[in-house]
DNA sequence: GTCTAATTGTTAAATAATTCACGGATAAAG
DNA sequence: CTTTATCCGTGAATTATTTAACAATTAGAC
């Protein structure tokens, strides 16, 4: 199979939500151009993500929206995604509550916390567990990617915890970055940067 | 001014963070290849990415943390930068909350919600007003960027006020692209993008 | 002072991503 | 049945980014 860039992979993921909206308002069929003007990029740029794929579009009609997701679906997506939660303060409660990972494809099936007043509870149907009872309940709950959103200086240990539970991936919301085996994907999302690099991206244009 | 490349504008941001932790543990000098390691980057990207702003380093020796985070600053930073937070829910809480703003150059100075029971409170400082008020308090603070952390179905609505008010620059949570003037710049923060196509990397690699 | 090893800075090559240009398909009109 | 306007798919060109290769510099050893 072709290599398929990482790019189209991310705008593909966005598709797809589109296409949702879309088949639940009742549009069957959509253009190219469409799609582009809901979501703010060219066309030409959405017919070559999805020629990757196959032809799926019909020309002077466009796609098919059930079938074009079910495609998408079928490349880029796999079952649901089961992650796990190392922190549940301000951010991490706020994570446990997101409601975007209902509709999508994820559920956090068990977090974690140091602070023992906590453990034991239930946000939004997960509970908190010891930190100490992370590799135990992540084998058993079959989770594939860990969340850290400790402070700062506990990231690097909470790291190492999730990879010593074999998991491969990890979205780590603290603003330093960790140090894993090459084998362990990682996903820095990092709110200061976003911010600061938007502001010079606003000033040099 | 040459034109530096945006993924070098959002690495310097991180080398400064980095210099900063080194300079406050008393570190004077670094090399590239240190830095990378900190980092899990390559030392010659780090090398070219800095050669954007000047020949800084000293062969043989390696780079002075605080004259470095010095030239970085100049090219990529400004002042403070002021940000005001529309929809203080969870995720929005979170934000207000969030300790990485204070240590870098982020100030949020005001934050908007429908909810009458939340007008007029106060979330770690910031003091949350009605949304009608919103174009008249951004002009006042000099707000430069506005940040969306509405319920999905506001969150046009939302940018149609941010860009009323003259704001340019918009970060925008909610898991919808919004349709904003060519002039105004969007960071989207997808939560749910992040964890999927990281689970396809985790997959085809 | 000379040599050596380490480290920067830079040009060139390779890779990745986007945009352009246009051929091909086809629905709809007449 | 023919024409026409529209929309898809794609190879080529362009632009952006990373990686490789190596020349230049210099601190430190002797």
């Amino acid at each position: 199979m072709k290599r398929v860039a990482k790019k189209t992979i991310t705008r593909s993921l966005l598709y797809i939500r589109i296409l949702e909206k879309l088949i639940e308002s009742g549009t069957h069929i959509v253009s190219s151009k469409q799609l582009a003007d809901m979501m703010g990029l060219s066309d030409v740029k959405i017919r070559k993500d999805i020629s990757n794929f196959g032809k799926v579009g019909r020309p002077r009609i466009g796609y098919k929206t059930f079938e074009l997701k079910k495609i998408l679906e079928d490349f880029v997506l796999q079952n649901i995604v089961h992650a796990v939660l190392f922190g549940v303060g301000n951010l991490g409660s706020a994570i446990l509550k997101y409601p975007g990972f209902h509709q999508d494809r994820i559920k956090i099936v068990a977090a974690f916390d140091k602070d023992k007043s906590k453990v034991g509870k239930k946000i939004n149907g997960v509970s908190v567990y010891s930190v100490k009872n992370a590799v135990k309940i992540i084998s058993k709950t079959h989770a594939e990617i860990g969340i850290i959103a400790v402070p700062e200086k506990h990231s690097q240990n909470i790291a190492d915890v999730i990879v010593s539970s074999g998991v491969k991936g990890i979205v780590n919301f603290s603003p330093i970055s960790i140090s894993v085996p090459e084998k362990v994907f990682v996903r820095d999302i990092d709110l200061s940067i976003e911010f600061l690099s938007l502001m010079y991206e606003m000033r040099h244009k």
